[in-house]
DNA sequence: CCGCATCCTTAATGATACTG
DNA sequence: CAGTATCATTAAGGATGCGG
């Protein structure tokens, strides 16, 4: 694994093909987990604890089951959610994050502040925007 | 603009309803914006310089025409990006970060980092999930 | 060089029905 | 409750050609 075409992302110029900017890159990987449109509220709900399906599913306005189905899979794949199943009826199965998962608390926390600073500014840039456009 | 549905992303059991929780608060839109497959990428190109288009093409690998326009339209529409037509022939077109984009800068690098770091970590991860997969 | 318009293909998501 | 499976719909993306 000491192959992967991870470079340093400085002196871009000098290096057009570095990491991530590469579409062979695995670091692509990352960023499209990061880029999913649920990712970021489901693993904010599950920072601060332990949650069952139709908890988070009852939480997080406008997703359907079948995304949030989907969009566990994907973190518990890459080892940023765990999924523990009780042998109960009804069964009953509780998320939480892994670890790793936990070490995207400050990013996620990050992303939530940035977006409650600055919405209404972007808000604003979106209407003038289009208002330009009507023209 | 001051009855915005923003809410404390805190104490989330007694407001299920929350901030980017509800799919109508518009702070969703920023969650969206920065879960564009190449927002990422496009701005922390654009964070240490200026450049044309064919300038971001040519470096990120992978994006189409098509995709780098819509994205630099989707930014420029934020109020993240700046676009500068030079009125020559053929024409010349420079894009930048706008000071609200800049302000993701430590965002921005926060996940390039994160990605670098991790990326072996959610690699193994995947493998050894696909391969209980397959049991 | 920049990028819009069009057509076309493919991927993402929604709706519904059903199961352990 | 927590899914899976299937089908229908929609959205995203690629390819190409044209125009300022």
């Amino acid at each position: 694994m000491d192959d992967l075409n991870i470079h340093n992302l400085e002196n871009l110029d000098n290096q057009p093909q570095a990491c991530a900017f590469n579409a062979d890159c695995p670091t692509r990987l990352i960023l499209n987990r990061i880029a999913d449109k649920w990712t970021v509220l489901v693993m904010i709900l599950l920072e601060s604890e332990t949650k069952r399906f139709s908890n988070l599913q009852r939480e997080i306005g406008g997703i359907s089951q079948k995304m949030l189905t989907q969009t566990l899979r994907g973190l518990e794949r890459d080892g940023l959610v765990s999924r523990k199943v009780y042998a109960t009826v009804p069964p009953k199965v509780e998320y939480s994050l892994t670890p790793l998962g936990h070490t995207l608390k400050d990013l996620l926390y990050a992303i939530k502040t940035w977006s409650e600073t600055n919405i209404k500014e972007v808000l604003a840039a979106q209407k003038s925007y289009d208002e330009v456009s009507l023209k």
